[in-house]
DNA sequence: TGGCTGATTGTGAACGTTCACAGCGCACCG
DNA sequence: CGGTGCGCTGTGAACGTTCACAATCAGCCA
């Protein structure tokens, strides 16, 4: 409760000018060992720390060694990832780290943004919502630093790293062409967000590339989280031309598919990677990223920016994965779940987690 | 690149004095609408947005509006459910969160809480590593409000928002042995963490009451992380006397048993819910806390502290939930992982994925 | 002895904002 | 018509720190 003591407290404790303690502070040369000592008392009696803040005010390096963190939802496994391998750069600086979620909303994406930046941040390390730009363009022109990750901000000339999702998405799908199938459904987040753009595209790409037609009525956008994809996989399953394979669009909408059992109907890859994907009935093939890598790199890249780096803007594009672990089956193959889970008694499951397991090497 | 804008800019470019535009910025009344209009104006045209760390400084409730969430991993599904909330509750209040996980090393943490403390956090949410606390107590006295949330910090008088990690142990011990197993491991993380050794003790409790004793061939302190503990579990299931039956610590520990394919061969009880633990074969049955809630009841217990509630520390218990999914099985039952599959193919599983599904309304 | 050097310490201003208070003009009232 | 009060605006100081520079002192060499 007592007022926090400040550099003054100190001073006149030790017996010394301001200028002292805050030399002795800041663990400048130049002080007598013997002044120093005494400062280091007073300090040590007063429980003296200093403050940061007015000190990041003052200096002349107007930096706040501080980032700021927005990311769609940290609860999501995906992000949280992310968020660490951001922290643990942050970390090794002498950064701190401000974290925000949007949950895919721009005006609470505005609100953090802009708080942050009024805390005098001096980067951002971003996944863009699908919203306005014009106003971030106003605080970079103010001199933060901005790096998109995941994916990037239309409109906004800045570093994004981010994995080629398009190409990504075609592998799974065609993984599925190859296995015969022919009626593949995709079910994806809102196509507002630039992944699920790009993923629905490797499909369609891919379905054109064998000659195949799009097939509306085996599409669907727009679901948030794994309820809404459960109960959106639960209608296609029970409509009276269901599809033979599906390909979902993101690690929620998956987990939702996983749930309404669609792995045991049908066959299924999902775009990212999940815990135990290799230890269900059937393991579930997907197409893998490592978000520890995404926020590495970007964070990499926003404090190159930080400690000056003004090149152009840069697009780091990282690799994804194909992991194949049988949910891919052939037409047929998946008719029932009894049959599949015969297969999966004999031992096939093993040998396929084995394989995935040595793909999955680091983390 | 340009110089932020600060208020003086403003002022010289409204032609009015640099309190006028303060009062402007920060929304009091007393300014004639004529002179507003000219002052934000100004704003517009400089993009002008106030440096909250002066203000700050300045103002008379030396509140910063920020706290520090300080977890072990924020990329640990648990604490980062758990990290979102605070993160909703703080947002909702119009405060900023700094973030940092400590590892569960002491020396990490101390830089990261006394990094937030020079920053002039208002509050920490604290999952306190074992080590040395005086330090905090320093921070405290100088008005630092502190809450700790899922462990308590020993010797420190704060607030604390817990399960009851022996309850829970106990009654997932039990439910061990109500099916008959006599032979049951432990295996957990380190002995150092509040929570490992709160269900260590109501593991031996269990089957003290049960008048057994406990057989350190088959307890395992110390696993830190999946692979260890898949390690430690394959040891032990290779050993001449194997368990029938294993309870883990937390879900790290679990998810190495189930990579180890210890859920088929062994009865296996978890704490820690985990995303998809009722699709696995067969679904694991665990003592289930809510990470939402606690960071939730963790904030606004913070933010009362904040606003003034100066009671003496509180303790909140929440519950847990025991969710049966049928992995304790009886003795013999689990012998072979052949046997378990085919039950599972029979549709037992089904059965049993959907009892679990009503025991976990509500995320 | 005088002045120069280097080490140590102190002084005043400044960072960008808000607080406390004072000043101005105008209308209103007795 | 003078006092009072209110609405609006400005002034100077302050928050806790660091910057730029000045001051002091001892030692040392010519």
């Amino acid at each position: 409760m007592a007022e926090r003591p400040t550099m003054k407290d100190v001073a006149r404790a030790a017996g010394v000018s301001l200028m002292t303690v805050s030399r002795v502070v800041a663990g400048e040369a130049g002080v007598a060992p013997q002044t120093a000592a005494r400062v280091e008392e007073a300090i040590r009696t007063l429980g003296y720390q200093r403050n940061d803040i007015a000190r990041n005010l003052r200096r002349k390096a107007q930096d706040s060694r501080t980032i700021g963190l927005v990311v769609d939802d940290l609860a999501n496994p995906f992000f949280s990832a992310l968020a660490r391998s951001v922290e643990d750069e942050a970390y090794r600086r002498g950064f701190l780290v401000l974290v925000g979620s949007t949950n895919d909303d721009p005006r609470r994406e505005r609100d953090v943004v802009s708080a942050f930046c009024a805390r005098q941040v001096d980067g951002l390390v971003l996944v863009p919502t699908g919203g306005n730009r014009a106003f971030f363009r106003a605080q970079m022109a103010r001199g933060v630093k901005v790096v998109c990750v995941d994916r990037p901000a239309a409109g906004l000339p800045v570093d994004c790293v981010a994995v080629d999702n398009r190409a990504g998405a075609g592998t799974a799908v065609r993984h599925l062409l190859v296995h015969g199938h022919r009626r593949i459904a995709y079910l994806g987040d809102r196509q507002e967000i630039w992944t699920q753009r790009e993923r629905f595209a490797g499909y369609e790409e891919a379905l054109a590339a064998a000659g195949l037609a799009v097939d509306t009525a085996l599409v669907r956008h727009g679901l948030r989280g794994h309820q809404e994809a459960a109960a959106a996989i639960g209608e296609l399953m029970a409509s009276s031309a269901p599809p033979t394979a599906l390909f979902s669009g993101n690690d929620l909408v998956t987990l939702g598919a996983v749930e309404a059992g669609a792995s045991r109907r049908f066959a299924l890859v999902g775009f990212d990677d999940f815990l135990l994907a290799d230890k269900l009935n059937p393991p579930v093939s997907v197409v893998s990223q490592d978000p520890a890598a995404l926020g590495r790199t970007a964070a990499q890249l926003l404090f190159g920016r930080i400690d000056g780096d003004d090149a152009a803007p840069r697009s780091v594009v990282l690799e994804t994965r194909f992991v194949d672990r049988g949910s891919g089956g052939k037409v047929g193959e998946m008719a029932e779940a009894a049959k599949v889970v015969e297969v999966a008694g004999t031992g096939k499951v093993a040998e396929v987690a084995e394989l995935a397991g040595t793909g999955e090497a680091g983390e």
